[in-house]
RNA sequence: GGGCGAGUGGCGGAAUUGGUAGACGCGUUGGUCUUAGGAACCAAUAGUGCAAACUGUGAAGGUUCGAGUCCUUUCUCGCCUACCA
């Protein structure tokens, strides 16, 4: 028998998709659409098993969605600017664009073999003029709402490369690539208002009724909301300071009040900033903050100014007021009132410093003389020793008390209180979209007229140049407009923002005048479907979420808030890792299975060390190529491996064993083919068949709500059970008339999962038309003949096979003739007994 | 420290949502064919037991005629997050 070549038919068909222009779509008002997106790649140079998977995953929706008579939208594009292609660039003495459109060729020819169904004529890159030009225009928009703004703020300034350096390139407090020691510099930057949204954002969460419950409370942490007053303590000391505001969860606390805690960037440090003490101590708090380990152990120290506060709600109390290690500047007022009877940080503060820990909540099951010993109670109870608020139920009732009194003696008011900061955009890099904005000789910000977009990148950069080539650029940065000469902003946009409204530009990859048109999002829009790792769940969701909302402020036009209707998070793919002797990490390639031992190839002599499966990545070098799978097994057969050995959202482990399985099992069923279509196209026959009719019917149920429930692993085991089932009935019946019917039904189910395999089946049926997903008959799904499961005392006993529907009194006549049954019954009493029709009978006897 | 999630054969995982636990695949074992097989096909495969049967979904309890599934307590592992006042 020939065996299938999944070279020859993945190329013809691959050809033949792209020939009749299958997946490109067009609005068509009559048709339900369906947008599904996966989240788009990083041209990092060769696609991943992390992107079959994801991909994969998309394409069999997609495909799905579109047998099923949808519209379907499913494209592709290039998240392309990023720092890599500078590294890269510079390291191959390449320009960052030829870099990263080498690398799209590449991806894009990789990502055509998977077969997927994307429309490639909407494949838009961030990186080209016509994408980020709109996306320049937007940039203007939100300024123009106020709702981008200018700020100073600190980075992480590599001093040696004179660069600044993402959170992650800090290693240790190091640069990544110098090893110099960062540092803190202050830049003027650019800030999206985002926390202007908190709120909104907040509340969307609810209406994302099919996101992952997790996301959302990722999201709902991240924004972090949190109720209580602002409180403005008195300040007594030799500084002319009056008044220093606090944000408190807890003021019904006040009266446990001890000290007063500043950070060591609160405008109250202006007065020592030629103290030395005090400088030395801020560096020190520098040093502590940026280990993780640190953190987590949280030593706290302080330095203690000679200011005092009073306690607002018992005047006579004063207490020190100190810089405090643990406070920060970005959230609240950079203030805190310190409590330390009930709050552990607090309580860790005073045990250092010598001060006062007041007891003023017990818990409820405590008594008035409760003091607090050894940690701080932060739980709920009832207020003790102060004075008149004594008695009330913390923290529900008293909180609200205090804050009313508080407002009362205008001393506080309610205030919520975000941790949602606003995002800052600027990067201090070539390789991103450039801001349109220029300074004039004053430095004054002056935003550049809509026709004088896009600001161009230039081509002829040099970065072998420290700090941002862009500074460099001597004519490109200067700029005449009405006679008047400005200088242009350098920073480019974090690429976070290209990412923020992709999903729009899809709609109108082409439109050349505005980043989307409004008749095409009106159509397809929201993204119905999106697909993508859960390491997004916070930053890129979230700005995309900030992002609508922010064209549709003040903007009648635009309705949509939220962009995504639903989401689904897959897991990664994992392999197993190896060492050799020397504690080398080895590659998946470079080791070999001989019995039950792992060893080098080509030196069985070295015993390999098998380590736990872990996410594919370079540096632990066990990754597998996408291309060379292909290559050698087929994209169907790559296909039905990702989605099989376990559920989408979860970690999948590769195996090559799972890999030759799947590939035998597209062998297998192309020889299964062969012998159905051999009787199909040699033997005539009138009989007609129930048995496949419904064993047909009810696979078609079983796909069909397993694709809607994102359960693809288990239709794999469904295409198992389907080709077992069909294995047997061709070997002992003949073709009968239904045959074929059954057997086309049965391909298409496959269709989403082995495209190319499915289509070459059809067309050696002759298949000419459209095929469509087949519908099930649902009384064709019911069985005659069931098997009911009789029970004694709770326990299975018999299992006897019976017409549908029985009555329980017919049920138990046969039960009670069943030999084993009777063995159990035997001499006893019945008691009771429990029916579930068409389930089981459940008899109880008296003992 | 906080949050979320998960524990089912040798392994990945199913289980119609309270009703036959272990579908399907991998691996393993035995067999057939073969010069050979890392091919193909057939069969077996939760554990104990010759068997009847008993025990089994991290552990302990509870609800129920009936619990992998619901409730309480507890243990372990994973992920995220971090001094958020």
């Amino acid at each position: 028998m020939e065996r299938y070549n999944f070279k020859e038919f993945e190329h013809k068909w691959q050809k033949i998709w792209e020939e009749k222009k299958i997946f490109q779509t067009k609005i068509d008002k009559n048709k339900k659409k369906f947008y599904c997106l996966e989240m788009f790649p990083y041209p990092s140079g060769k696609i991943h098993m992390g992107h079959v998977r994801n991909y994969t995953i998309g394409d069999v929706l997609s495909r799905y969605k579109k047998l099923k008579g949808f519209n379907v939208l499913h494209p592709m594009g290039w998240d392309a600017f990023g720092m890599p292609a500078e590294n890269a660039a510079r390291e191959n003495n390449l320009s960052p664009k030829d870099w990263t459109n080498k690398n799209i060729e590449t991806m894009k020819n990789q990502l055509k073999r998977l077969g997927l169904s994307i429309d490639w004529s909407r494949e838009i890159s961030t990186c080209n003029e016509d994408y980020y030009k709109h996306q320049q225009i937007f940039f203007l928009e939100l300024f123009e709402k106020g709702l981008v703004y200018r700020k100073e703020n600190y980075v992480n300034w590599d001093p040696v490369d004179e660069t600044v350096l993402a959170n992650e390139q800090v290693i240790d407090g190091k640069g990544w690539r110098s090893g110099a020691t960062v540092e803190r510099k202050k830049l003027s930057q650019w800030f999206f208002n985002i926390s202007k949204f908190s709120q909104k954002l907040l509340d969307g969460l609810d209406d994302l009724k099919t996101w992952p419950n997790k996301v959302k409370t990722m999201q709902k942490n991240w924004i972090g909301k949190s109720f209580g007053c602002e409180i403005n303590f008195e300040i007594e000391g030799e500084l002319p300071i009056k008044n220093i505001k606090c944000f408190t969860t807890r003021p019904d606390t006040l009266f446990g009040f001890s000290f007063l805690a500043l950070s060591v960037d609160h405008e109250v440090s202006k007065f020592y900033k030629n103290n030395k003490d005090f400088l030395k101590f801020k560096e020190e708090c520098s040093k502590t903050g940026t280990t993780e380990e640190a953190i987590a152990v949280g030593e706290k120290i302080g330095f203690k100014t000679n200011l005092f506060a009073k306690n607002p709600l018992s005047p006579d109390q004063m207490v020190p007021v100190y810089f405090a290690n643990f406070v920060l500047m970005d959230y609240g007022f950079g203030a805190v009132f310190g409590c330390p009877g009930h709050d552990q940080r607090d309580y860790d503060f005073a045990k250092k410093y010598n001060l006062e820990i007041k007891t003023v909540v017990r818990p409820h099951d405590k008594k008035d003389d409760f003091k607090v010993s050894n940690e701080a109670y932060p739980g709920p109870g009832v207020l003790i020793n102060s004075d008149f608020l004594n008695g009330q139920k913390a923290p529900e009732q008293s909180v609200i008390e205090t804050i009313k009194i508080l407002e009362k003696r205008k001393i506080g008011k309610k205030r919520i209180n975000y941790r949602l900061k606003d995002w800052g955009v600027s990067r201090q890099r070539y390789w991103g979209c450039p801001i349109p904005i220029v300074y004039d000789k004053d430095g004054n910000v002056k935003a550049l007229p809509k026709e004088m977009l896009p600001v161009k990148l230039p081509d002829d950069i040099d970065l072998s140049v420290k700090g941002n080539p862009l500074d460099s650029q001597k004519k490109w940065k200067e700029v005449t407009i009405d006679g008047k000469t400005y200088t242009r902003e350098t920073d480019t946009l974090d690429t976070f923002v290209c990412s923020s409204w992709y999903y729009l530009r899809f709609c109108s990859p082409k439109e050349i005048n505005y980043g989307f048109k409004k008749n095409d999002i009106d159509y397809w829009m929201p993204v119905d479907q999106y697909i993508g790792g859960v390491e997004h769940a916070i930053l890129h969701l979230l700005y995309s979420r900030f992002f609508m909302r922010a064209i549709e402020h003040n903007n009648s036009n635009f309705q949509i808030t939220e962009p995504f209707s639903s989401l689904f998070t897959q897991g990664m793919v994992c392999h197993e890792t190896y060492k050799d002797e020397n504690n080398n990490w080895l590659s998946p390639q470079e080791i070999e299975r001989v019995g039950n031992k792992v060893v080098k190839k080509n030196d069985h002599s070295k015993i390999i060390k098998v380590g736990p499966s872990e996410s594919m990545s370079k540096s632990k070098k066990n990754v597998v190529d996408p291309e060379f799978i292909i290559n050698n097994y087929g994209a169907d057969a790559v296909r039905l491996f990702i989605l099989s050995d376990s559920p989408p959202e979860k970690d999948v482990q590769w195996s090559e064993q799972g890999m030759v399985s799947s590939y035998k099992f597209i062998q297998k069923l192309w020889a299964l083919h062969t012998n159905i279509k051999n009787k199909i196209l040699n033997e005539n026959s009138e009989d007609f068949d129930e048995e496949i009719e419904k064993f047909t019917n009810q696979l078609i149920e079983k796909i069909t709500n397993n694709l809607e429930k994102f359960n693809y692993n288990v239709i794999i085991a469904n295409m198992y059970e389907t080709f077992n089932y069909l294995s047997n009935y061709i070997k002992v019946n003949k073709n009968i008339k239904n045959l074929e019917m059954n057997y086309r039904k049965i391909l298409i189910c496959f269709t989403p999962i082995v495209p190319h395999f499915t289509s070459e089946c059809m067309s050696e049926l002759n298949v000419k038309n459209e095929i469509h997903w087949p519908d099930y008959d649902v009384s064709a799904l019911q069985e005659e003949e069931i098997n009911i499961v009789i029970q004694i005392n709770g326990k299975k006993r018999a299992i006897i096979n019976v017409k549908k529907d029985i009555s329980e009194n017919d049920i138990l006549k046969i039960a009670k003739e069943n030999k084993i049954v009777d063995k159990y019954l035997n001499n006893k009493l019945v008691k009771n007994i429990i029916f579930v029709q068409n389930r089981l009978i459940n008899i109880l006897t008296d003992e």
